[in-house]
DNA sequence: TTGAAAGCGCTAACAC
DNA sequence: GTGTTAGCGCTTTCAA
């Protein structure tokens, strides 16, 4: 069916070998030879087959990246930004994205990962939302794969990756709500069995004491990082009194059910209650009111990750493997109406 | 470094061949070699090496989705919502997904899908965003390869395709604000070179004209699918004297940005004017005033698509290949502040 | 029930 | 410069 090789070798009348060789550009062949080599490729839309180029390169040329997902889909904007990212730069480099989804700590992730640690299945694989005594990451390290995380870990092994430096984030957001004069601050976690749900907690407890704020236990709630799961929070939250005058939301997706909850309440958010998210989604500026929110740059952090990666599949490993990015304060209308 | 058939067979003391039968679950092996086998196999933590596999098998069991996109993100929530899909429903059938970006109608697109076609690169493709005479379609087509497309084409050729009315969406659109008293409706297109961009104006042309309604050349825009490019058509329309009363947005994005731009004029969505959107992305129930739209279901979509596609390589022509989804009305507060 | 041999399409070491 | 040979790891006739 397609062409092969053998088909342009018998074609012109040499032999495989130097087709091959005069079409990756070696030197070694006449150039007249060449030349009709490579008008015959033309005419026989010849295209290598990579299978077979794989098998004997040993070399996938494919970065694989599993995407930790409950349920049936991801709405999460995260993901669509992130692989925008890594498969932008994947692709400068003229590497392959495969993608799948598997539920966190399933046995078909664990599946996967194997299949991919011995199977040859990919070259290295980009690992997000680290967890608490990450499998994955444990896996992957005994086994000399490469791979580079977003995210750090608490487990024993060191390994290359790129994070945002969460406690900071939250830090800058409970300052902002106390100069702006709160005191009365709720924070919803994301899960804390996710790294950054750890980091995000932490920083807020750190900050609440450095300012010299109580912490109330019914304030500290947990979700799912949804939509669903921040209303359902805030709903708890607020059926104490006395009530928080601040949300901080672990993610924006939450901080939009916050906002939504709030309203069916029928009170004010950023007059009555103020309500921060994290991540500065795309749609962050175009809720009403805007979110006021962490920026995390995604994008970028999706590419950074990917060069990484490659660097370390072609021997070039990093100078330093571990990057941290500081957060930016993004101030819009929902933490206060008045501001801007 | 990682085991092989043939250590396996060293270990055991048995032929490749057996290992290989005996490992893929033939009957003519002996219950207590097979036995041992699996036993060395576990023990030596053996994985199939797939290039060799596809190599012989000559399928890849990998699914291609080439992603078009301009610039280098996509924020277009439509593709997570998508790619979950196709991914979800590729791995129930035991296959890969490879993901790639590329700009529509570029030479490097162009590439991607020779290589497709011809170097056995996937065993199949899942196309989106039809166009006008679309190139990818042309020649997927003329070297009968397996795809199936999210949209139908103007082209010469039949193929296998899911779509939806978008043309009946957009009616509904029109009609839900004709019943709502509108006169004076306004649409912003999608691109036009895209076919559902041209089904969506034409749908909007004919439900002016059946419901005895002008169309006024100032009122119809075009954008480019962006929450910027929406408030930029926005921006256009309104700037004529009169202004419509309604405005219908070829998708969520566009709406999302219109709506934004007509409160900074300090006009009132949903009374002052009413807005509309087509697609229902995930936040359009979040948005302020929430988005009266078109519902696609997305993401069955994606299963849907895939599902065939995955057909079609094994030899399971569908009986109806061509799919045509009958689109829902969600009125919600940005079309009639007063509704519900 | 098992093994030998061939071959998927490509690359690379080595000879000529 | 070019060809011969071998081999990547696997599956699959075909014999034994």
């Amino acid at each position: 069916m397609a062409a092969t090789l053998k088909d342009i070798a018998r074609e012109v009348g040499v032999s495989v070998t130097t087709v091959s060789r005069a079409l990756a550009g070696y030197s070694d062949v006449a150039e007249a030879t060449r030349l009709r080599i490579q008008t015959a490729a033309a005419r026989l839309g010849y295209h290598p087959n990579l299978q077979a180029r794989r098998l004997q390169k040993q070399r996938t040329d494919t970065l694989g990246f599993i995407i930790p997902t409950f349920g049936p889909r991801f709405s999460d904007p995260f993901f669509s930004e992130f692989i925008a990212g890594i498969g932008n730069e994947a692709s400068l480099h003229d590497y392959d994205l495969l993608v799948s989804t598997h539920a966190p700590d399933s046995a078909d992730e664990a599946e996967a990962y194997q299949r991919a640690a011995r199977g040859r299945w990919v070259d290295g694989l980009i690992v997000v939302r680290t967890r608490q005594d990450d499998a994955r990451i444990k896996l992957l390290s005994e086994h000399s794969f490469p791979f580079v995380a977003f995210g750090r870990s608490n487990c024993e092994h060191d390994f290359p990756f790129v994070d945002e430096d969460s406690a900071e984030g939250i830090r800058l957001l409970v300052e902002h709500f106390v100069a702006l004069g709160h005191t009365k601050i709720a924070f919803i976690a994301p899960p804390s069995g996710l790294m950054f749900g750890h980091f995000r907690r932490q920083g807020f407890l750190d900050t609440m004491a450095a300012n010299g704020l109580p912490v109330v236990p019914e304030w500290v709630g947990e979700g799912d990082m949804s939509q669903r799961g921040g209303a359902a929070a805030a709903e708890a939250l607020l059926s104490h009194t006395p009530r928080p005058t601040a949300i901080i939301c672990g993610n924006d997706l939450m901080a939009m059910g916050t906002i939504n909850y709030i309203q069916q309440l029928g009170l004010k958010v950023g007059d009555d209650i103020a309500v921060a998210g994290f991540d500065d989604i795309p749609l962050a500026a175009y809720v009403s009111p805007s979110l006021t929110t962490i920026h995390q740059p995604i994008y970028e952090i999706g590419r950074r990750t990917c060069a990484m990666l490659i660097d370390i599949i072609n021997g070039r490993f990093p100078e330093n493997p571990h990057h941290l990015l500081t957060p930016t304060l993004i101030v819009r209308k929902s933490s206060c109406l008045a501001i801007d």
